[in-house]
DNA sequence: CTCACTGCAAAGAATTTGCACTGAA
DNA sequence: TTCAGTGCAAATTCTTTGCAGTGAG
């Protein structure tokens, strides 16, 4: 497992405090994060942090494919660790708490049958479930 | 079928100009629209349509399930008519031409099989599926 | 006749860009 | 030493809100 520090070595980026500071915060966190939550929570690790830095290093990582971009229920965009390979997120309506699941065989078989049904070529998809997870459902 | 303009009234909404031409473009479209898009196009119809009345509308819309909020792969959101009942959309990335395609056995299957796995009550999801139509791949 | 609906202008939120400085390699 | 990366401030883009005028019912 290579660390994503590796990754953005590897691909010829740099290693700064604020890039380890974003990084950091997403890894430990467990449902889709906004820039500026990302900027709140990497302050206390970084007290140089700035919004822009985290907009370019969350497109940088997306691009390495070591983070998500998830589409919120009401439209806006947060980012979320990815784990390696095909993923999709479950995220809870009430507290955010993200779990991911991997993508599986019904949805190979479901493209399968759209793309017959359609004629479309599929290269890509996106699937988000929404829901209430096992904690906030025992609150109810 | 009850017409769109049919709905507005019974939920107690009037039918204007501005409304008509809204739904006029939306109804025409075979691929998502921007509420700018929807402006542009609504324009030729009615020439006092303003952005601000277009996203008021599409909210009006989306909260009646005439219309759906869908989220563009590169994270803008447009909106485009939604057919009665559970459906998905399937987008080409380089015309942006749509087709519906509905919830299948599979999606339920997957999502009982999330459910199962994770623990999580999931009570709607987003699928989008993101590819090359028909008539762009023969362009290729 | 009323008041829901409108367009405009201004406010607000989200994101990107220009630029000179800084520090990783 | 060099230039990728940074923070700040300004610019853009997207969306919402306040308000007085207007037309649907």
């Amino acid at each position: 497992m290579v660390s994503w520090e590796d990754r953005l070595t590897e691909a010829g980026f740099r290693i700064t405090a604020p890039r380890r500071a974003v990084i950091q915060v997403l890894q430990e966190a467990d449902a889709p994060l906004a820039p500026q939550d990302i900027l709140e929570r990497g302050g206390g690790l970084h007290t140089e942090l700035g919004l822009t830095t985290v907009y370019r290093t969350v497109a940088l990582l997306a691009e390495l494919d070591l983070v998500r971009r998830v589409h919120w229920s009401d439209g806006c965009h947060a980012y979320i660790a990815a784990s390696p390979g095909h993923r999709h997120h479950v995220v809870c309506r009430r507290c955010g708490r993200t779990v991911e699941f991997p993508g599986s065989e019904e949805v190979a078989a479901l493209i399968a049958d759209v793309e017959r049904a359609t004629d479309y070529r599929i290269e890509e998809h996106l699937l988000q479930l929404f829901g209430l997870c096992p904690l906030c459902r025992d609150d109810e």
